[in-house]
DNA sequence: CTGATGACGGCGC
DNA sequence: TGCGCCGCCATCA
């Protein structure tokens, strides 16, 4: 794929989800300095497909996963979701109200 | 240049 | 809470 600055720190904001932890595109895409790019951050993914990027921690703002229920990518990504203890319930998983504990977790006071 | 598309979001009802 | 509609952005035909 094309490796821009951008596409970096957007990878660089999805390696940062914690274990156990999921985050949304927009989320990502805000991280990265880009807000309102949430669909680049779709395509960063899709085009990375075999990185070492914990994607399956990567979904809706709405806590749904991106992919048709009967995909085999939505089974994969069910299946590493709930690996890291993560429930999902039809298709979605409960999305913190506030990303207030991911941000503790990156801004790492000190 | 124009219109369609998609691992998306937000607002209204 | 759930849906639908519309807005956004980057590509592509």
């Amino acid at each position: 794929m094309k490796v821009t600055p951008e596409t970096q720190r957007i990878m660089m904001a999805i390696r940062a989800i914690p274990h156990g932890q999921v985050c949304a595109y927009g989320q990502i895409a805000a991280r990265a300095g880009l807000p309102g790019r949430a669909r680049l951050v779709a395509r960063v993914l899709a085009e990375s497909s075999d990185l070492n990027l914990p994607w399956h921690r990567v979904l809706r703002a709405s806590g749904q996963i991106a992919f048709a229920q009967d995909s085999e990518m939505y089974a994969e990504q069910c299946r590493r979701l709930r690996a890291e203890g993560i429930e999902v319930k039809s298709g979605r998983v409960r999305m913190p109200k506030t990303d207030l504990d991911l941000d503790a977790l990156l801004w790492a006071p000190k």
